[in-house]
DNA sequence: TATGAATGAGAGTTCATTCAT
DNA sequence: GATGAATGAACTCTCATTCAT
């Protein structure tokens, strides 16, 4: 039961050697990033790691700043993805609630290098493409809020401010990819349950006066979650 | 009962021109290390917006690391500092974490740039400073997972995994300085409070069968709180 | 009566491929370098331009210099096979200086483009090429110093310094590629009479005390010396 | 009878040490700009020239660009400056003409380097500088157009084609840069003088059927001449 | 023929910092 | 205290060119 870190950054085969090139640049990137951070990374330091010199590298990206803005657009396209797939699987806000916190959690711990470039980052980046970012995240920051939402409306949560709330889940569940490592005791999957409880219980869930858990509702399995953050990670990204 | 934004961080009277310049200095360069990361600082940035020199500005620091290392030993003293005082008006785990939770995330409302800088930046730390930073967070968090574990051994709490639930709880709570405005309608202890509440669920707090909650439980007014972190924030690194 | 622009620029027919693209190189190089100059022309830009990779640039040419030093060297070499032409159609220094002029004038408005890389980027030209095109660039203009003298000497010319007065000449009717254009309301051989009475006045070109004009002389007609300037931009370069 | 090549662009005094580098600093990128041309030219080069490195450079200057842009707008406005004071000292066309030509070959005598760059280098300033030295070019050129519009409407003057002496006369006297030499054996002064007669003989000048040359007018000594344009040289451009 | 990959050198520019005045 | 001058190192990026395929 293997649960690979960086499931969806390794290279993934042989292919032409410029493919692969292409490939190392970018992981190289990625682990720099979230290493040092974007400003902090020097493109030497990217070349050297992947043992070509900097004029290569100019091949196969842009500029160091497209470098980052691949990284996030592709993050954020891939969590909103992974996100939608999981919500397929949940029928009422408790259900996709823990289906949404599932599929963050899982997909930060599958891929935390990548997760921290994206979560801490945006502030690397200007112009336009900051805009499309942001957009993006915004676009997915409204499933959760539009999720609170329901689960208030019909009764099944009890907040104290819905809008703190969701700030509050939020940050914690980003949180993880600062502390998880595959190295550790746990699964990205018994992560991504045990958050799923928290949320439940940060929403005061409940169904007939008792309070709701994960064991309690009508969900997807675990392993079915960390499969949907999996091919998410591997889907979105490799041509574009 | 104004709630005013960073707090600690004002020129706070009198004192030499020099002095003043100083605190000026660190002022700018608290702000600007939270609105762009410290490596996306330039220390020119800093002087423009002091109006002196870069030459002058080593009339008052060591270096741009120390300014920043200066900031991050504060705070991590400052909010030690409001953690214990918190703490002393608590008298069981519950109400001991509601004081944790309180005093963290009203300093972190209290001055969200300082909390910004020093949550986020210690990797631009390095050498003994960085361990010295290290030891201040880690005594810290043993506060946190104290508290838990008391929770837990008197039955109090009740949690799945002790330690997921520990790095739920502070990324939770760090996440205010990203968020939190004091332009927006709630101030700190407001946040503060319900924050509290937050965890005291995601703890599984509970007394005779019953949820524990904030109000449930015999602790200290939000205003002193509030003062307490006021307090810690303009009582240390004033001199050193 | 057409009076095409870049008379011996243009790819001239059939050849095979590869001498087409060859022919393709050097144009765009001709024209980027009048326009951006030698050093400010990448050779990606040249490359770009004839719809090839800078690598396939080099199965055409050895190099960026010696794609400036054959345009050097061509121009000239033209451009003293013109003069030749037109001397031989005059039979004393008055229709000498006005053959020499209008050949001169002629051929820089026939290919300005060429002319004024020719004329300007002289100074990105080192090593025994230098040398090679200044060769040829002198003896050029020792053309122009003989007749000078000749129509001193037999008394049609009367100037106060023959030296300055050749390099005025030589700057005038070098000039000419800077302004003119093809779709002006003039044609090269109407630009090329004019400039020849405004010698003829430089030198004070006088018989029986009366100033000479180019309708005095015994000449060309202006079809003639155009055909003759039009036919060096052909026929030299096509192979070497 | 000193004739100083450079008259303008030498450093003229003690003044503070900064002054006198930037100074330096001009001076060397204007006898680089001219030898090699501005893309050949690195600022290495400069740096290494004037003996400081090239961070040091950044004290003086904007960028590289704006090193030349300033070149170009001083001698553009000394240009013009010397040309309506010489033209001050003239009543009728032909004296105007006389005065026009010799301040523009003065002026490019006596600082042929400077003169150099801001005729070749104009293709390397793009923007909005672009059009300010272009504005300043045609207005330069305004005056050469206007004069030989009052002789020919005076009948002073006779010309085959208005608009193409002028581009003759201009293209004729802008080469001066490119041969003269304090070295030879003539001052601005004579040259200028001789210049002045070619011109005359171009536009045909005549009074009472007779050619007019430099020595039949009333106008300004040489002497005074050569001083207007020396004095252009040096009174612009020390501090804008 | 033509290409993609790669390179060494160098481009202009900015960095944090020092120091004599 | 404060400044202007200066530095060495580093920055991102582009250059003309080569070569195996």
């Amino acid at each position: 039961m293997p649960r690979g870190q960086n499931a969806g950054s390794g290279a993934s085969g042989r292919a032409s050697s410029g493919e692969s090139t292409r490939r190392r640049i970018q992981d190289a990137a990625l682990q720099l990033f979230a290493a040092k951070g974007f400003f902090a990374t020097g493109i030497r330091e990217i070349a050297e790691r992947v043992g070509v010199t900097t004029a290569a590298l100019y091949h196969y990206m842009g500029s160091k700043d497209e470098l980052l803005i691949e990284i996030m657009v592709t993050s954020m396209r891939q969590l909103i993805h992974a996100a939608e797939e999981s919500l397929a699987t949940a029928g009422e806000p408790a259900a996709e609630l823990a289906a949404l916190v599932r599929a963050h959690v899982g997909y930060h711990a599958l891929d935390p290098l990548r997760s921290m470039v994206s979560d801490d980052e945006l502030r690397a980046v200007s112009g336009k493409s900051r805009a499309q970012v942001m957009d993006l995240r915004d676009s997915y920051e409204r499933l959760w809020a539009a999720i609170l939402d329901r689960g208030l409306t019909s009764g099944v949560f009890r907040m104290a401010d819905a809008k703190i709330t969701r700030l509050a889940l939020l940050e914690m569940c980003n949180g993880v990819d600062r502390w998880y490592s595959s190295a550790g005791p746990m699964g990205p999957g018994e992560v991504a349950d045990i958050f799923a409880d928290l949320a439940l219980a940060m929403v005061g869930a409940r169904r007939n006066g008792r309070p709701l858990r994960l064991s309690n509702l009508a969900c997807a399995p675990t392993e079915q979650i960390i499969k949907i953050a999996q091919r998410a990670l591997q889907e979105i990204g490799e041509s574009d």
